[in-house]
RNA sequence: GGGCGAGUAGCUCAGUUGGUUAGAGCGCUUCCUUUACAAGGAAGAAGUCGUAGGUUCGAGUCCUAUCUCGCCCACCA
């Protein structure tokens, strides 16, 4: 026989990259069942997920690890179940976020900006800095052990998923849902383009409201008006108060001259306006402000736009033209001071829109810019969800979903950028559009309305990003044609992301999932929280408590790291991470791989033939019934979404139970020899790889090398030891979960006689540690109990050992007539225990010691007592009822013991 | 203004059909380098489960009110 030697530690490093090699090699991340595979079933059904696409814009973060290892863990489950598992990577082009890096980039290398390079060749430098970063974030996906299918991999920006945009922009355009028109939009300066009311933030800001007058034609009168934004004094097109307000009454119908360009607007009134506020009186501005904008157009006023592209002051700004906004605002401001305009000016805390990405201040102005109509979109998904054809974990997310749909604006989809998807629309030179999915077709659709050939030009606009990202659960599996994938992995079963995306991505993809395929494009939504510091803070470069998951990996390993993110986290919940935490888990990682080394250890020197007649131990039967046990509620957890306390649960027994108890009672069933060390090393290896086969959804990497080495060392003993399934399968991510274990119909006395027997080791090793009796010290016992007589004298041996007992010296009854003299007495359920320890002894003490046992023992009978007598006796189901009615018998009988043993002592 | 979540041991957090002595990790106290493991083992201290009511035989768990913190949505100039 050939022993088998791990190593004394667990080197997670070399491990992962191997293991990791060998899983990717031997194609396990394929689907067992798809449709280009021989003896294709297109009746089994499959599980599903789209992974969320990262970014190509940067590397790494902890938002990727959570997702990674949440959705490992969930396909790794299914597979393992059986399922046909399959999970898509990819990743998404993130136009303005890819487009920033490259130009800032451009500008700090080379010192060029977009407009110098020119179009194409801007394009040419980021598809380079696309390729890049998608090989460093693809690898660093890998590290984290994402068992993905890498031969399905997509891109956004790829040719099929392109044309999976066209398909869809033409689809919605001739269903007439996409449309094209001037509209008061979100617009970013710095970047140059238009922004969905998604990507602004709105930030708490000390400011100024600025209150001045506004002049009344024909009279020396005025109103007083307050606004946030000086400049827009120039884009006004009426002051607006309300109709009851007795202040302004004489003022409505009149003419008001716009400060500094003396413009003619007239003096309004309308219900929006709060006489509370500020002077009571509005300036209305439709072309910078939402709220006015829909004021101007109850009441037909006139637009003006003062500002451009990068936010200069336009002509319309008269004598300000040019000016920068923030420029113009302190000119006009000190012109109205001047022309005694001003009334005076209050500091005022403000919510300052603010562009997700550059961070500068948004700008409302009007643009055209395509739109699509989103109401016949957003009725189909909202239904989705709250007829449970969708179900959302955690399900209040389910109000939010519903809160936002049902308040949805139309979306704005395009986006001066260059990278991108192009809007599929030329236009010819009278300014007629033709949308098309090829630049052939719009050729072709020109030829026939003017009846010759015509020169066309595409929209110079993109799309955002989200447009492509929503088609994503589809696209990848090869929409807008039938594909056979198509067919058979959609609709998908799973969409697991961070809550943060919600509105921005899963609700987009429902409406399109929706729009395009006619079905839902996943079955279940699962939200996970944001991973924060270990303060609960948002990971921020400007703190400086930004933790780099590649370094977490690199110090504690990638299970260690997944471990801490799937079991310290509930659905919707953000996560803290701290570093302690995932110190915690690699020493797991480390008791893992000890524990490994002493089954495997074992195995070698254990006979060959196995007595199958060979009854189990009392602890043979106790780990096999809590196994199962384990194995139970774990299946129940993992299929409630419960992954965390799933991970906690197989964590607990094995450390606590498996380590703890059984192994160290292995120990001494493995010195026995003979028929009964085989049976141990059965059961040892058994519990293992249950335990390996729960935990490696959480923890691949360590439970696969370690499940290799316990097979290796199996299959080579001479007894051949099978798995409880009956064989070894070639890899532990394709080995079956643990179904359901072979009962030997003794469980409940097992679990029950364990546990006494825990209480009485824990007794005897306390009283040991407080009177600081030397650990080599053996000493002689006395147990008495008429109940467990049997069990005890059973296990004498695990008993003496654990505590240290001198076994010669250790007397079992089933009663004491009398505490013999020198003795400790002690409790432990309904176990009296007598421990030889006469130099420790001492009278007074130990009375005392009994009397609060007894004191707290009766306490309980008492409780109980009362409990059973009340209404709970009649009330509370019988079940609950005989386990408390067990629980008062079991103190009373320990109060019994103390009764007699504080009689003997003296 | 509307909505959502959280408040449990010194710290960070689990605790999903309500079941009666509330758990973990880290930290803390005492002891132990015994051939799986000191990244370990044994024993231990530590919580009126934010507050006040209510429902119930029974509430950390359900309901109402309230306080504190966090987030989302809407944007009163």
């Amino acid at each position: 026989m050939t022993a088998i030697q791990l190593p004394k530690t667990y080197d997670f490093k070399s491990t992962e990259e191997r293991v990791y090699a060998r899983w990717e090699e031997q194609g396990y991340f394929k689907p067992a069942n798809h449709p280009r595979k021989k003896g294709f079933d297109p009746s089994r059904k499959p599980f599903v997920i789209s992974i969320p696409p990262p970014n190509v814009t940067g590397e790494l973060h902890l938002g990727h690890a959570m997702f990674v290892a949440m959705e490992d863990l969930m396909i790794r489950y299914q597979r393992m179940k059986g399922v046909p598992a399959l999970w898509v990577p990819g990743s998404d082009h993130a136009g303005i976020a890819t487009q920033l890096k490259v130009e800032e980039d451009l500008l700090r290398t080379e010192e060029v900006t977009r407009d110098e390079l020119g179009r194409e060749e801007f394009l040419k430098r980021t598809w380079a800095w696309k390729e890049k970063y998608h090989a460093i974030i693809s690898r660093q996906i890998r590290r984290l052990g994402a068992s993905v299918d890498w031969s399905r991999e997509r891109f956004t920006l790829d040719e099929g998923l392109s044309l999976a945009v066209r398909e869809a922009f033409v689809r919605l355009y001739e269903k007439g849902l996409i449309y094209r028109g001037p509209r008061l939009i979100n617009w970013s300066p710095g970047l140059r383009t238009a922004v969905s009311d998604l990507e602004v933030e709105y930030n708490e800001e000390d400011g100024l409201l600025y209150f001045f007058k506004y002049r009344i034609q024909g009279s020396d009168d005025f109103i007083p008006v307050a606004t946030t934004r000086p400049e827009t004094i120039l884009a006004d097109t009426a002051v607006a108060v309300h109709p009851q307000d007795a202040r302004y009454q004489k003022f409505i119908g009149a003419t008001a001259l716009v400060p500094m360009l003396d413009r003619h607007i007239p003096v309004i009134a309308d219900e929006y306006v709060d006489r509370e506020f500020g002077t009571g009186a509005l300036k209305i501005t439709p072309g910078h402000d939402a709220n006015d904008y829909q004021i101007g157009m109850r009441h037909k006023l006139p637009i003006i736009s003062i500002l451009d592209e990068a936010a200069h002051i336009t002509k319309e700004g008269g004598p300000y033209a040019g000016m920068d906004r923030f420029a113009a605002r302190k000119k006009i401001w000190a012109d109205m001071r001047a022309k005694d305009l001003v009334i005076k000016t209050e500091s005022y805390r403000q919510r300052v829109p603010r562009s997700q990405r550059g961070g500068e201040i948004i700008e409302p102005m009007i643009s055209t810019q395509w739109f699509v109509t989103i109401q016949s979109l957003a009725q189909p998904a909202l239904e989705a969800v709250d007829s449970g054809r969708i179900k959302i974990v955690p399900e209040y997310f389910t109000k939010v979903y519903r809160n936002w749909m049902e308040n949805i604006q139309d979306w704005c989809i395009s986006r001066q950028l260059w990278w991108g998807h192009r809007i599929p629309v030329w236009y010819a030179s009278d300014g007629s559009m033709f949308c098309a999915r090829t630049e052939e077709e719009a050729l072709a659709q020109a030829k026939a309305r003017f009846g010759k050939a015509v020169e066309l030009k595409q929209d110079p606009d993109v799309l955002d990003t989200w447009f492509s990202s929503g088609l994503w659960p589809f696209s990848t599996l090869g929409w807008p044609q039938a594909t056979p994938d198509l067919a058979y992995f959609y609709p998908t079963s799973m969409l697991e992301t961070g809550y943060d995306i919600l509105f921005f991505w899963v609700a987009r993809m429902i409406m399109m999932g929706l729009e395009f395929t006619g079905q839902v494009p996943f079955h279940t939504v699962y939200l996970h929280g944001l991973v924060r510091d270990d303060q609960g803070r948002k990971m921020s470069k400007t703190l400086g408590n930004v933790i780099d998951p590649l370094e977490v990996m690199d110090k504690y390993g990638t299970d260690a790291l997944r471990f801490t993110l799937l079991v310290g986290s509930t659905p919707g919940q953000d996560v803290n991470l701290s570093l302690d935490k995932v110190g915690a888990n690699r020493n797991f990682a480390n008791k893992l791989w000890n524990a490994g080394r002493f089954v495997i250890g074992a195995l070698d020197g254990a006979p060959a033939t196995m007595n199958a007649e060979l009854q189990p131990t009392l602890a043979d039967a106790w780990i096999w019934a809590r196994a199962k046990q384990v194995m139970a509620v774990c299946q129940r957890l993992f299929e409630t979404y419960q992954y965390g306390e799933a991970g906690r649960q197989v964590y607990d027994f094995f450390w606590s139970e498996f380590a703890d108890w059984y192994i160290e009672i292995a120990k001494l069933q493995l010195a026995e020899g003979g028929d009964r060390a085989l049976k141990t090393c059965d059961l040892l290896v058994r519990v293992l790889d249950i335990c390996l086969r729960l935990l490696h959804p959480f923890t691949p990497f360590i439970t696969e090398e370690l499940w290799g080495h316990l097979k290796a060392a199996s299959l080579a003993h001479p007894a051949n030891l099978p798995t409880h399934g009956g064989q070894w399968p070639e890899a532990l991510i394709v080995a079956p979960w643990p179904g359901p274990l072979p009962d030997e119909g003794k469980d409940e006395g097992a679990l029950r006689d364990f546990a006494i027997f825990q209480e009485t080791v824990r007794s005897i090793r306390n009283l040991r540690a407080e009177k600081n009796v030397k650990p080599g010290q053996k000493l002689a016992a006395m147990l008495a109990s008429t109940d467990c007589f049997e069990m005890l004298d059973n296990q004498r041996q695990p008993l003496a050992a654990l505590t240290q007992l001198d076994l010669d010296k250790l007397q079992i009854t089933r009663s004491m007539e009398k505490k013999p003299d020198g003795y400790v007495g002690l409790v432990a359920g309904p176990v009296e225990i007598y421990v030889s320890l006469a130099e420790a002894l001492d009278p007074i003490f130990e009375r005392a010691r009994i009397e609060k046992e007894l004191a707290a023992a009766r306490q309980q009978v008492q409780r109980l007592q009362k409990l059973l007598d009340s209404d709970f006796g009649q009330k509370a189901p019988d079940n609950v009822v005989e386990k408390e009615k067990a629980r008062l018998e079991g103190f009373k009988s320990t109060a019994r013991s103390l009764e007699e043993q504080l009689k003997n002592t003296r």
